[in-house]
DNA sequence: ACAAAAGTGTTTTGGGTACACCCATGT
DNA sequence: ACATGGGTGTACCCAAAACACTTTTGT
C-alpha cells in the first residue's frame, strides 16, 4: 500500500475515491467523447496513451464538486449537466495493463481507488477551442480507441446509460440552445442512436409534449423555408411527469 | 481526522468507502425495509436508533462482494439480488445529528465516509426468521422512522429507484418463486406502487409477454378456483429486448 | 348453497408506423 | 429555375382503459 505525499496539497486529498468523467460531445450529427492522454514509458520507449478526465475527490467536496472541478480544469466550461451513473470497484482496475500501473503509481496514495463514474452532455460547437487543455481530444464514439485502465469499461456503460437516459428525461435540451428547431432535435436523437427517424411521425410526436413551445421566431439566412424555433418549458415538462405501467421490460 | 486501528482487521478495510443496503422485503401485499438497531447514548441516556445495515469495503473486495458480505450477515441470505443506485457523498453526511457522529467516532478510521447506496429484494416469507440478526426488523415503508445519518434520504432514493427499475427491468421475480400465479405477480406491483390494476387489462398485457410461460401445474388445496403456474424465461426475456423511441420524458 | 378467487371479451379511444407531396427561401 | 430543407395528412393496426359475469374449488 503506497502512501507517498508527494504535493503538498496530498493531505486533502481521499485517498482511495476517485470520479471519472465520460464527456459526451455533439456536433455535426455526430457524437463524441473527450479523452486527453498521457505520456506513459513502456520498454523504454514514451508512448502516448488515452484516458477519461478524472481526479481525486477532495475533502471539502461532495462528489458532484469533484466532476464540476474536472469539467472546468479539461474544458473551461462550468455550469453544465452531470450526472453520476455508476461506480466501478474491481480491486485490480488500475492494474489491467502494467504499463498504467507503473505509470499511475508514484501519482497515487493509496493502490486502491474506486471510481464514481459521471456522464455529462456539452455541444461541441458551443465551445470555444481555446477553452479545451491542449492534451484533450475529442474521439467518435464509434471509434474509440484502447483507453487506459478499465475506462473503456467506462466508456461503454456511460454510452449504455446516456442512450437509456435520453429516453426517459430530458436529456436532448442539454444539447440544445435555448431555441431550437424541431430537426435539431431530431438530428441529436438520430445521431447518438446511429439510426433515422420519419420526419411527419417524430414531429406528431413531440408536437404533443405540452412543455414544448413554439415561438413567434423563425430561421433567417437559410436557403431553404425557414423553420420555427421552439422552446423547452421545464416546469410544465416537470408537472406534467408521469409514470405509466409500462414494463417494457 | 481521526485513524484510530482499533481492530485488528483495520488494515483491511478503506477507510473513506462504504456500502449501505436498503434491503426490500416483500410479503402479504406489503413492502418493508430491513433495518437494525444501534444502541446511541444521547444526554446520559442510551437510546435506540435505526440505521440501514451496512459496513465498509474491504481491499481485496468490489463493492459487490461488499454488499453480498452486508446481506449475509444480515439475513443469512447467499445468491440474492442486489444493485448499487447511488453515490451519497455529502461532507457532512455523518454529521446531521451530533449524538450519530459521537456514536460513529470511535468506529471510524477516517471522519469523510463516502457511501455506495444498494438496493435488494428478499421474499420475506422465504427468510427463516432466525436467519435475521436479532438487533433487525422489518419496518414498513409507508411508516419509516428517524434513521441515523442520511439514511433516510438513502432509503427514500432506493424506493423511487426500485419503482423506477420495475417499470424497465424483471425484477418481480426476484420475489416471485419459481412456478408463481399471474395474481401473486398483479399483487407485488400493486404493494409496490400502493394502486390497483384492473385484472382483465393487466393479464391481457403480460399474457403477451412472450418470456411468461404457462405451465401444466395449477394449485391444490385452495377453496377457489385454482390458479395456473407460470415461469419466467430470463433467455427468452434477454433476446427480446428492446427500446423503443419513447421519450415519455 | 355459499364464499372466494380464477378466468374471460367487447368497445372506445388514442398512439405507432408507413408513406409522398407542396412550401418558402437563397442563389 | 433550381436546390434545399420545412412542413403537412391519411390509413391501418395495435395498445390502453373501462367495464361484469361465469367457473371451479373447499367448506
Amino acid at each position: 500500500m503506497a502512501a507517498n505525499f508527494t504535493d503538498k496539497d496530498d493531505f486533502l486529498i481521499l485517498p482511495s475515491i476517485s470520479v471519472d468523467c465520460v464527456i459526451f460531445g455533439y456536433s455535426e450529427n455526430s457524437l463524441s467523447v473527450l479523452v486527453r492522454n498521457e505520456f506513459v514509458p513502456i520498454n523504454n520507449k514514451i508512448n502516448i496513451e488515452w484516458k477519461l478526465p478524472g481526479n481525486h475527490v477532495r475533502r471539502d467536496e461532495n462528489i458532484y464538486d469533484t466532476a464540476a472541478r474536472i469539467l472546468i480544469e479539461q474544458t473551461g466550461l462550468e455550469g453544465i449537466f452531470v450526472k453520476q451513473f455508476q461506480v466501478f470497484s474491481n480491486p485490480d482496475r488500475l492494474y489491467k495493463r502494467p504499463q498504467d500501473f507503473e505509470w499511475v503509481k508514484p501519482r497515487l496514495l493509496d493502490e486502491r481507488v474506486i471510481t464514481v463514474g459521471f456522464y455529462s452532455l456539452v455541444n461541441i460547437d458551443s465551445i470555444k477551442n481555446e477553452q479545451l487543455i491542449e492534451v484533450a481530444k475529442w474521439m467518435n464514439v464509434y471509434e474509440v480507441e484502447d483507453l487506459m485502465f478499465d475506462h473503456n469499461e467506462i466508456f461503454d456503460e456511460a454510452l449504455k446509460k446516456l442512450r437509456y437516459d435520453l429516453l426517459h428525461e430530458p436529456l436532448v435540451f442539454e444539447l440544445l440552445p435555448d431555441k431550437f428547431t424541431l430537426t435539431q432535435m431530431q438530428k441529436i436523437y438520430e445521431a447518438i442512436f446511429n439510426t433515422t427517424y420519419d420526419k411527419r411521425n417524430y414531429r406528431r410526436k413531440v408536437n404533443k409534449m405540452p412543455y414544448l413551445n413554439p415561438t413567434e421566431e423563425i430561421q433567417t439566412g437559410v436557403s431553404h423555408k425557414p423553420a420555427r424555433f421552439f422552446t423547452f418549458d421545464r416546469e410544465i415538462y416537470e408537472s406534467n411527469r408521469t409514470e405509466r405501467f409500462d414494463f417494457r421490460v
